[in-house]
RNA sequence: GGGCGUUUAGCUCAGCUGGUUCAGAGCAUCUGCCUUACAAGCAGAGGGUCGGGGGUUCGAAUCCCUCAACGCCCACCA
């Protein structure tokens, strides 16, 4: 074997051992004996770019699958992206923008080639991003929302939905994005607050000529300078009024009774409309009074509905003036809210204005207000949904961790709103429904199936459409929801949907764990599980670990705008893969966000570091065969197989309840502090001389379990070292080796182990203190006895050549304490008698307030009568101890003096 | 407006159904060491009235009430 470098280099160690596992196809399963444990990847957008949240989340992944393979497990993680509707099509308008193409001045097959030509440009970018980090997915498998399996499985489930009358199409209130265009649902808008205003506009009575009664008790009526009565509307959207169809107020509303059964005249419109009555109206806010525009505000449209009032609809697509408005045609809605607000109050018509602060609904990928809007869109009916999906997670089939998420799940199961699925986009699954008109009636009218063909087929069934041809067909313009897709996610990688109980979906679904973010459980794990049901009849997923948010040192979320979030690859070029991960992971708690740090990876390098050191010793080690195990490397052996296995059952616990970063603490403290620390200077031959045989093969052993441990977290190192640590055959993988088991435990050793290594401590401490280098060699006396076992192993670590039990106390040497124990180091020096007078003083005062207490407790009979007898016991023991403790120090302070 | 969560050492977090000296870990800090695996290291040390107040109890970081700060989700009264 050739000299290692004293630093770990991992990039001389990275790529090599990704292109040995993919060369070797260590990633790939296929079905077969074993249990199967799955994972599919939330499908990052097609087009994106690695960001510090999929590093976190795709690092939890990749340890859950490594350790589920390393336990024996069929482990397969599947990976794939998402055509991201939306997002994608901005993109792809964006960039055509840039050369000067609109994409109204294309066909649809037009943009659909220059959007495929972005995909597969930009396309992938993330995956190849993801093998940096070591993901260990199926690459082979490597799946797309809007591939051709993929596709054909959206369109059946929408035909298959429609026929069961899950998925209608119908003219409702939706959220319009005026910029894309589109319809978008309603978890795609997000509510911002803005400093806006609040008009007051007055409505004069059109029939004020008959109605001239004073006013009533609590009555509040406008006049105007010419004695005409009016009323007053609060609104922040006075651009708006050309869509007024009525004024409401609350019947209960005293101010206002005197505008019952009255018509009112619109602001410079002019149009007359009547006065209705609704209990919905707040008497409280501003005059009582609300103006009813049933095309532009949900609350209004079913007013209007209830009221059976005319619906006009002002705005056209893109938030501009229709010409039905009759005035301020063209003009952009919040150009013409201005050009409203300067005209009514030259008209005398603004009674005032008031700041306001409000909040408004925003579009989550364009980030334009989103106008509500009246619009004919499909939509999946939601309430049978929810009906199969609540219990499953509430009863645990499905588990969610944390659990506080089940909560915000059934909250929104059960005020669910029907899905709009229909996007007037072109990138995504186009809506399979056929339009025609029918020869009958003259109605346009459609059908929907998977393929034209068969829509065809299905018209010419229908009376008077026998002799149809495809030209009398329009196919529905608009594309689905890109969730609509996504939801089949864990049923269409294994062809579930378009090939039922088929080999694979039975074998790799439900799969184990899915990974993700909170902020999709809605948009993205509600749906998954409520297509599980439907098309497999089984939960997707037994577990979801929601992971927190990646958030900076000062507890901002990491955003492109904030500039705030570092590159992954950057972090990966400069502490390695391992050192990443390693750092992620240190600081995500289960279930909270993570303030990430640079200096988390520099943990994880110098980790990284000392896992490679320590190899370099062991590996510099001289076998002979001849001698015989000593007695310390004996008791070392033993003791650090129990270590291994306390180690072993502890990470076991943390696994199971997800608490990876507690995981990963226990195997670094177990590597650094007991391994590296402790047991290799244990066992550690003299300079130059060799190692017994039994030792060294024992040593290996742990190293090799060590580094199985810690495989999961860290995957390039250990392969490195693993292969370095034995000749492996080509193909031989650590990713394959059994993660180690944990072996009965030998309490007793393990206390005499643990007393010896306080002795050492103690007398370290005591070196420390008085500045006696550690070659200098001491004696130890011990006030009482220790087991003979631990002395030679007291001897070489603490550089001691004489334990002496029994002894005598020596006022003139540094003593100090393990338990109930006094131990007496004779120094050659003398001692600062003042200083360890004051020492021991301060700790007999400690002692005696702890004696009080204890004696307190114990005085106390109804603490005696009603504590457990164990707890009782102890602090007898407790106050024994202390009383012994006492006695020593108060015998050593006597010998000071 | 409704709901959920958090608050423990300088930082990031553990402390389960109250009770073993329970106040812990890692990092950071300080002191001493270039001891032939590792200075990206070794050895040692210091540091917190567990957010405030009240209550229950023999006993509270842990249970209850209340207040405060911060964060998230849902709703969206014009």
């Amino acid at each position: 074997m050739k000299e290692l470098a004293t630093v770990y280099n991992p990039a001389e160690v990275e790529d090599k051992w990704f292109e040995y596992w993919m060369e070797h196809r260590l990633f790939h399963s296929e079905p077969d004996a074993r249990e199967p444990y799955t994972i599919v990847i939330p499908p990052p957008n097609v087009t994106g770019v690695l960001h510090m949240g999929h590093m976190l989340n795709n690092t939890i992944q990749d340890i859950l699958v490594r350790r589920a393979r390393m336990q024996g497990k069929n482990a397969l993680w599947v990976p794939g992206t998402d055509h991201a509707s939306i997002s994608t099509e901005t993109k792809v308008i964006a960039k055509l923008a840039s050369e000067g193409i609109k994409k109204t001045d294309l066909t649809r097959e037009e943009f659909l080639e220059h959007a495929w030509e972005w995909t597969r440009k930009h396309g992938g970018i993330i995956l190849s991003q993801l093998r940096k980090l070591g993901a260990s997915c199926d690459w082979e498998r490597t799946a797309f929302t809007m591939d051709e399996s993929r596709s054909k499985a959206v369109t059946k489930v929408f035909c298959d939905l429609y026929d069961k009358g899950l998925i209608y199409r119908g003219l409702r209130m939706v959220n319009w994005d005026p910029q894309n265009l589109t319809a978008i649902s309603d978890d795609e808008v997000f509510f911002e607050q803005e400093q806006s205003k609040l008009y007051y506009l007055r409505y004069y009575l059109a029939d004020d000529c008959d109605c001239k009664a004073p006013a009533a008790e609590g009555e509040v009526i406008h006049t105007d300078e010419n004695g005409r009565r009016y009323a007053v509307v609060a609104t922040t959207r006075p651009e708006t009024i050309m869509g007024d169809t009525a004024m409401c107020i609350n019947p209960k509303d005293v101010k206002n009774t005197w505008l019952k059964g009255h018509k009112v005249i619109v602001p410079l419109v002019n149009r007359v409309i009547p006065v209705i009555e609704d209990r919905y109206v707040d008497i409280e806010f501003g005059t009582g009074c609300l103006k009813v525009t049933p095309a532009h505000d949900k609350n209004d449209n079913m007013l209007g509905k209830k009221h059976n009032l005319e619906t006009i609809d002002i705005f056209n697509d893109d938030a501009t003036i229709a010409e039905v408005a009759g005035m301020y045609v063209g003009m952009d809605r919040f150009e013409c809210r201005k050009a409203i607000a300067e005209d009514l109050q030259k008209a005398g018509l603004m009674e005032k204005v008031e700041d306001y602060v409000n909040n408004i609904g925003l579009s989550e990928r364009t980030k334009v207000a989103v106008e509500p809007r009246l619009s004919l869109q499909w939509f999946v009916d939601m309430k049978h949904f929810a009906e199969t999906s609540l219990a499953p997670v509430m009863d645990d089939v499905i588990r969610f961790v944390p659990e506080k998420y089940k909560t915000t799940y059934r909250n929104w199961l059960v005020n669910i709103q029907d899905w709009c699925i229909s996007r007037q986009l072109w990138w995504g699954h186009r809506i399979p429904a056929y339009y025609y008109t029918d020869p009958v009636d003259g109605q346009e009218k459609f059908v929907v199936a998977e393929t034209a063909e068969l829509a065809l087929e299905k018209a010419r069934a229908l009376p008077g459409c026998e002799s149809f041809t495809a030209a009398d067909f329009r196919q529905d313009e608009g594309a689905l929801d890109t969730w609509f897709s996504s939801w089949l996610w864990p049923i269409t990688l294994f062809d579930g949907i378009n090939n039922p109980g088929n080999e694979e979906i039975n074998y790799y679904y439900p799969t184990s764990t899915l990974v993700t973010g909170p902020d999709i459980i809605f948009f993205w794990v509600a749906r998954m599980i409520m297509a599980g049901y439907e098309y497999v009849g089984k939960e997707p997923f037994k577990n979801v670990y929601f992971t927190g948010i990646v958030r900076d040192n000062l507890g901002r979320k990491m955003s492109k705008s904030l500039g705030n979030s570092p590159d992954p690859l950057d972090l990966i070029a400069k502490f390695g893969a391992d050192g990443v991960r390693m750092g992620m992971m240190l600081a995500a708690p289960a279930g909270n966000d993570i303030m990430f740090d640079e200096r988390l990876c520099e943990q994880g390098r110098n980790f990284c570091n000392k896992i490679w050191n320590a190899f370099r010793l062991l590996q510099g080690w001289e076998v002979d065969a001849e001698i015989q195990q000593g007695e310390v490397n004996r008791l070392a052996v033993e003791w650090f197989e129990n270590r291994l296995s306390i180690a072993i059952s502890e990470i076991n616990d943390l696994f199971e309840k997800f608490r990876l970063n507690e995981a990963l603490m226990v195997v670094y403290r177990l590597f650094w502090d007991e391994f590296s620390s402790w047991y290799l200077e244990m066992v550690k031959p003299a300079y130059g001389k060799p190692i017994d045989k039994a030792t060294m093969e024992a040593t290996r052993r742990y190293f090799d379990s060590l580094l199985r441990l810690l495989h999961p977290f860290m995957p390039f190192i250990t392969e490195e070292l693993w292969q370095h640590l034995d000749a492996h055959p080509a193909g031989e993988s650590i990713m394959y080796a059994q993660m180690p088991l944990a072996k009965n435990v030998d309490l007793n050793l393990e206390s005499e182990v643990r007393l010896a290594k306080e002795i050492i401590s103690g007398i370290r401490a005591a070196r420390a203190k008085k500045n006696i280098p550690s070659k200098e060699v001491l004696k130890l006396n011990v006030i009482g006895t220790i087991p003979s076992s631990i002395h030679e192993l007291i001897k070489k670590l603490a550089n001691v050549d004489e334990i002496t039990m029994n002894a005598a106390k020596d006022a003139a040497a540094a003593s100090f304490m393990v338990d109930t124990t006094e131990f007496n180091v004779p120094l050659a020096s003398a001692i600062d008698v003042d200083a360890e007078r004051s020492r021991i003083e301060k700790e007999i005062k400690y002692l005696e307030g702890f004696r009080t207490s204890i004696e307190k407790k114990l005085a106390n009979e109804r603490f005696v009568s009603n504590a457990p007898a164990a707890v009782v016991e102890g602090e007898r023991k407790k106050l024994a101890d202390t009383l012994q403790k006492l006695a020593a120090n108060q015998a050593t302070l006597d010998a000071l003096k």
